[in-house]
DNA sequence: ACAGGCTGCTTACCAATCGTAAGTACGCAC
DNA sequence: GTGCGTACTTACGATTGGTAAGCAGCCTGT
């Protein structure tokens, strides 16, 4: 099996495969929450920023980019004043969004458990 | 409804909830790889650095500290020389693992649909 | 009429995070 | 006795992330 073969499917235990970027992108810290925002409804930037708690500018904008690139969003510009662009998923990202939120599902009912943990140094 | 209540289970898309800690720590960028890694079977420290390609131990150590708070790793450190420490998923860790391997797999199959976003400056 | 706000970014700067490399303690093989 | 293997921790430099300010132009308020 060539390399070009071996990463036709992703390996992401591979240091070196492609799909370690595409990993990134979806799990990281604002990724993860702008999929899920945008499985509901599309959205404009700042109303974005304001859904999900706590993004910079900066960084909302570096994340949609991300997943722009990646083909899971999708940016659409009117050209008007002021500024008016939309942000959606794509196909792809309708199908990425869906194992994201299960994922972030998981998490919120399950805090509780996960939190009985943290009480070690108390009691 | 109060904070706490609001908090019992979590929301992410508050900045102050702290499932987003959680979040956080499963998928960073080697917690998602040790999550799977140990789906499949219970691993000594350097195995699973050998199985992760590219963790530093630093990381991977941290990540292990991060997910054993958290309740999803068990550590067992067996006292001899020279030194032996197991990792194993908890049962909560065997849940999220799951979820997180239907992330893991999807990218990886998906990869080919994913890159070919990226020929934009090619061709 | 003219200051200030809203839009969607970008840039400059500083702090937190991350990776690399080395140190540690101890036993065993050579 | 030199060196390897184990599971970490620590120091330091590089990368990444957050905060704040800038921009360009219309609309609202006074």
């Amino acid at each position: 099996m060539t390399l070009s073969e071996k990463f036709r499917r992703g390996d992401l235990m591979s240091a070196a495969c492609p799909s370690r970027e595409v990993l990134k992108h979806m799990t990281s810290r604002w990724g993860v929450l702008v999929l899920i925002a945008l499985e509901g409804d599309s959205y404009r930037f700042s109303q974005l920023r304001r859904a999900i708690g706590g993004v910079s500018e900066r960084m909302l904008a570096q994340t949609l980019q991300w997943l722009e690139a990646d083909g899971l969003v999708l940016r659409t510009a009117y050209d008007v004043v002021p500024p008016h662009v939309e942000y959606r998923l794509t196909p792809l990202g309708v199908e990425a969004a869906e194992r994201v939120r299960l994922l972030a599902d998981w998490i919120e009912t399950n805090l509780p458990r996960i939190a009985e943990n943290w009480r070690g140094s108390v009691e």
